[in-house]
DNA sequence: TACACCAATGCAAGCGATTGCATAAATTCA
DNA sequence: TGAATTTATGCAATCGCTTGCATTGGTGTA
């Protein structure tokens, strides 16, 4: 049996209560017992129950992180490590643990996150992903549970929750807008799955420097695709089998733009000669494509820092109202543009 | 407040114990009530606390991931997502939680797991990377804690841990001597850290193989690298600044062979005509990089699903002796060697 | 009918902490 | 010097659940 506040109790000759004020570094206790106490922890090798903490606490100092249902995909993402990097980084300056959702299924994870909620597993959550008909975000408004969400609320009053995220609306504006600066007008869209707000952002973002050019949008131009490998390879094939080929390409996501420039190669397809491609994340690895890739740094480390940060202030401060924080881009020009 | 036991007990006209025996559905309590219980339960939506039932078992369901303490630039590299997703699979399966490390520094993560051996946070941990000289898993070992080793112990007894790993001298030893059956005499050794157990087992592998066929070591030939970009990069600079430059390369990491590749086409070195290249891991983006690359699929998936096997048959019956799992591995034959 | 026995449930003592309130001792002030 | 106040500590209830043992009522048996 490991050693509780009892045995620390008895050895340092006060009480129970004492003791655990000694932990707490209560002002109420003296120096001279404060020491007496530490070195009978010391002694004994004392290390406090977490669980019995939690339960007389209510609060268990640990973050639920909620991946998406296709975490099976979604973690062949480099996103999500560094995102976590980030709020990992946080927390642990503030002292809080980590806990991973691991359903696969949305009813796995909507069940899990009840879990969390319900059984006081976590004391606030940080979903990572923002989809459109997603149940859990509802879930935990209405649960008045705190967490914040990275990405942007869909169909949701953004007064009601506390969301960081990029403006991926004019991040694909303005990569549009730079394509078409370089005298593209022919410019293809690879977008992820439509579930996803990111994707919706990033399409609108496109439609809207191309209605701002008067350039007439072309639905065969536009392709969405789920697989972030695979994907990235079918669209190349449709969108290089229509008779107008684009001469340039915007694609959500870096580790897509392997694959497309993969395909593109065995295509034949010189880029970016024949082609321009411009990408989203700027994960570790992006710089290291041949061509190096143009991308968007949307500074995932950050979000997740920010994130973890806006959430243990509203743990701490339940009252403080919700907040709204966009990350800053920045288009990082490498080679794959011309 | 939350709704209780107690409140479920009021409603169904039962003891509070009886309704835990209802949540253990124990073949003490006639199906009757058992009915009755479920109902007033449903009824007053009622979710077990989580703390509470870990304090009273003395035991959380949950499996603690321990990751290197360079976990920064581990998170870098897509063995990590991968080994978590086997990770997390078989726990979900077995309804474990996952409780995840944020130290940083050596110091940090020894303090972390004594919590969450102590505290009694986690059932059991899943060490993620064997390093030459970790401090945590003696820790482990001296408390008899259950835990598993993905990797391979180093300077302790193979038959005092479990663990799972994959035979990293054999795959190195297979791949030089691919590499010398195409022809290759010079072949250049591209390592990771050193103070990584996997990076010496490579290491003896290539000494072994080059022993075997009489080809002289040469020093200036192995480079060890902690970085996973960088130092593919900087591998490269110094390997082919040798006069008789490799005309092959073993290179320890998937993401680090991006770099290499990167390097060698800016250096107009071409893949696989001048130098031919191989390495370890088959992470997904492996297959996109030009030329694809050759590499060793060390099923990542299954390390992480199989380690979890294994730890929760440990915890189950903590008496049932330590085990030893090698998942195999396999050369994926792709188009980075001649 | 009385007794033994079993099945179904309840009682109450934990699990290891926290915390409001009470108490005792020390200090201040008039 | 005694009352008031402050400071330092202890008592005991509590958090929500589990579980060993006791209790109750019903059934089978002689």
């Amino acid at each position: 049996m490991a050693v509780t506040i009892k045995d620390v109790a008895k050895r340092a000759n006060v009480a129970p209560s004492t003791v655990s004020r000694v932990i707490a570094n209560s002002s109420r206790i003296s120096e001279k017992t404060k020491e007496r106490v530490r070195e009978a922890m010391k002694e004994l090798g004392y290390h406090p129950n977490f669980n019995a903490r939690s339960l007389a606490n209510k609060s268990t100092n640990t973050l639920g992180i909620v991946m998406p249902n296709s975490a099976k995909i979604a973690f062949q993402n480099p996103f999500f490590p560094e995102v976590i990097r980030g709020i990992s980084t946080k927390a642990y300056q503030e002292g809080y643990g980590l806990y991973l959702s691991t359903g696969q299924t949305e009813e796995e994870i909507l069940e899990e996150v009840k879990q969390m909620v319900y059984g006081g597993r976590v004391d606030g959550i940080v979903l990572l992903y923002s989809r459109v008909n997603d149940k859990v975000m509802p879930f935990l408004i209405e649960q008045d549970f705190p967490f914040v969400l990275i990405g942007r609320p869909y169909n949701i009053d953004e007064n009601e929750v506390t969301f960081v995220n990029n403006d991926n609306f004019k991040a694909a504006k303005t990569v549009t807008e730079y394509l078409m600066l370089l005298g593209h007008e022919r410019i293809g869209f690879i977008g992820g799955n439509l579930d996803y707000v990111v994707t919706i952002d990033h399409m609108k973002g496109y439609e809207q420097a191309l209605t701002n050019a008067h350039i007439p949008l072309r639905q065969d131009y536009i392709v969405h695709h789920e697989e972030v490998k695979e994907g990235g390879q079918d669209a190349v094939i449709e969108l290089m089998s229509i008779e107008e080929r684009p001469t340039a390409l915007i694609v959500a996501d870096d580790i897509m733009t392997f694959g497309v420039l993969r395909m593109l190669a065995d295509m034949n397809v010189h880029v970016p000669k024949d082609i321009s491609i411009v990408s989203f994340n700027n994960v570790m690895i992006s710089e290291l494509s041949s061509p190096k890739m143009t991308t968007v740094d949307i500074h995932i480390y950050e979000l997740g820092f920010e994130a973890t940060k806006c959430l243990i202030n509203k743990i701490k401060e339940p009252d403080i109202g919700e907040r709204k924080v966009i990350v800053p881009h920045r288009l990082i020009k490498r080679e794959s543009c011309k």
